[in-house]
DNA sequence: AAGGTGCCCAACCGCGGAGCA
DNA sequence: ATGCTCCGCGGTTGGGCACCT
């Protein structure tokens, strides 16, 4: 028997969100919360299918939603992850604060695999790609099953190549993190190596399964917009979206959008700094200096001046 | 300047799992 | 145990943009 569709589709939009869908959405979510899907559209008048709304709130409108390219140390972390996982992206999000499952299988798909057919490494399996033959085109590596999670056997192998976290699921003993060899190995020497050493011995036992997964509770938020803060110290938006890149700036929310916020940020927080989400952004993965040459400093992933929230920051 | 091509990424689709009656 | 609903995940698509000729 088939499936019932999640929505009647008839007389429902698709395609890109507009401002307006954008502020029915948020508004509702504010002051209802996250609850049954199915009922969001119908509730805050929106003619969307419920998935449709979930999925522009969790990859777009959710306030901790952190946008633009991925830094060099997020993307070392989701190469290693990948290596542990395979395509488990949401799994992978899970370790990235702010990051969003689609936004990393979209950069994965696009960034991080070219970068490792370049260096050799085939990003299906995180082993050496076979050199190509000679008398034959380039082409893609056979068709081999995602390392969902890699076969032991494969492990070492893979380690050889990209160094990749141990497993330390029934281990209690502390092993030298890889991810200190993975960017000691890296071949790309960036500009912010000293800062990801800093990482690396603050996280010197660093292991996925001891990376907190970030609840929404726990969400990351810039505390003073005054101070160095991610938000404050990027200052251009990597977003291609012209619209969708400043969408919060853009809209004009309603009372209890702004009561909102302010009530969770403080008076003289973010809400002042809602001028786009993509403001909490990472610049540019390979320079502190961003493409309208204005000096950025990249914040090390774990040394955000954080304020975690708590419960009555989320009350959903 | 105009048309072609390739890339990027937001959004959609369909499936599987969890929870419940 | 079974069937249903809902949610979340991963794969895929296609519109828009940038770059090239």
């Amino acid at each position: 028997m088939g499936r019932q569709p999640c929505c009647d589709k008839v007389g429902l939009k698709k395609g890109p969100w507009t401002a307006e869908e954008d502020k029915k959405l948020i508004n509702f979510i504010l002051t209802n919360g996250q609850c049954c899907w199915r009922a969001v559209p119908k509730l805050a008048g929106l003619l969307r299918c419920g998935k449709s709304c979930r999925l522009r709130w969790t990859n777009y409108l959710r306030p901790d939603v952190k946008r633009g390219l991925l830094s060099d140390y997020e993307e070392k972390m989701v190469i290693d992850l990948h290596a542990q996982l395979g395509n488990r992206w949401s799994k992978i999000a899970s370790h990235l604060p702010g990051r969003t499952d689609n936004e990393i299988k979209n950069h994965w798909n696009t960034h991080i695999k070219k970068k490792l057919r370049k260096m050799g490494i085939d990003p299906l399996t995180h082993k050496p790609l076979p050199p190509p033959a000679a008398d034959q085109p380039p082409q893609e590596p056979p068709a081999v099953q995602e390392p969902s999670p890699a076969p032991a056997a494969d492990q070492n192998k893979m380690e050889e190549v990209i160094n990749i976290i141990p497993a330390t699921d029934h281990e209690a003993e502390p092993k030298p993190t890889s991810l200190e060899s993975t960017i000691n190995n890296s071949e790309s020497a960036n500009n912010d190596g000293d800062n990801i050493m800093e990482l690396v011995n603050i996280n010197n036992d660093f292991c996925i399964d001891e990376i907190p997964v970030i609840q929404p509770h726990e969400i990351l938020i810039p505390c003073d917009k005054n101070s160095s803060t991610p938000s404050s110290s990027s200052s251009s938006s990597s977003s291609s979206s012209s619209y969708s890149s400043n969408v919060l700036e853009e809209l004009q929310f309603s009372p209890s959008f702004e009561d909102y916020y302010s009530e969770i940020m403080g008076s003289n927080m973010w809400y002042d700094d809602f001028s786009g989400l993509d403001l909490l952004i990472n610049q540019d993965d390979h320079s502190d200096v961003n493409r309208d040459n204005v000096t950025v400093i990249e914040p090390p992933l774990l040394q955000y001046p954080l304020m975690v929230s708590d419960e009555e920051c989320w009350r959903f």
